[in-house]
DNA sequence: AGTAATTTGTTCGTATGTATC
DNA sequence: AGATACATACGAACAAATTAC
């Protein structure tokens, strides 16, 4: 599961969300390293940026990352 | 009535219509203003964009506000 | 010092699907 | 059957701050 499925019922940006999280959770973005930008994550993912606008939100309102305005998502401390 | 009645029979749209246009003439939004984006709008009233979207199509229609393409809708001079 | 590129913030435009009344 | 209403999803445009060179 480390692509996104524009037919399944779940919803993008849940599958997203679920997505980010394993790959925040394996250590593959360690607290403190930047995110991909909105940017970035549209092309890897093929979703519009409204979804991974969404997608940062929630992870963001989970205390998984926090963003600095202009400059990108950073992992929390967890 | 300052707040959407999902259990009346008027329609929800037609109530946020009446609301909006009293929040315009009491001189809240004068001439020239901006009124809340969409997603403001959604957040206060509980509704979706769907509704949001003909509220303002319906005071465009009658002349109270016009809408500038990704700046906002402002007040119409009367 | 200054310009260009990057990145997030914000807003409206459009379309589709689903459910309810 | 039709109107109402919400959710999801992609686009497009522009602003403003930051970063890179």
């Amino acid at each position: 599961m480390d692509q996104v499925d524009h037919g399944s019922y779940v919803p993008v940006y849940q599958q997203l969300v679920a997505i980010m999280k394993k790959r925040i959770e394996s250590g593959e973005f360690p607290p403190g390293r930047l995110i991909p930008s909105e940017k970035t994550l549209q092309q890897e993912y093929g979703v519009g940026r409204d979804t991974v606008r969404r997608v940062v939100e929630i992870l963001r309102e989970e205390g998984l990352i926090f963003t600095v305005p202009h400059r990108g998502s950073y992992v929390a401390e967890r």
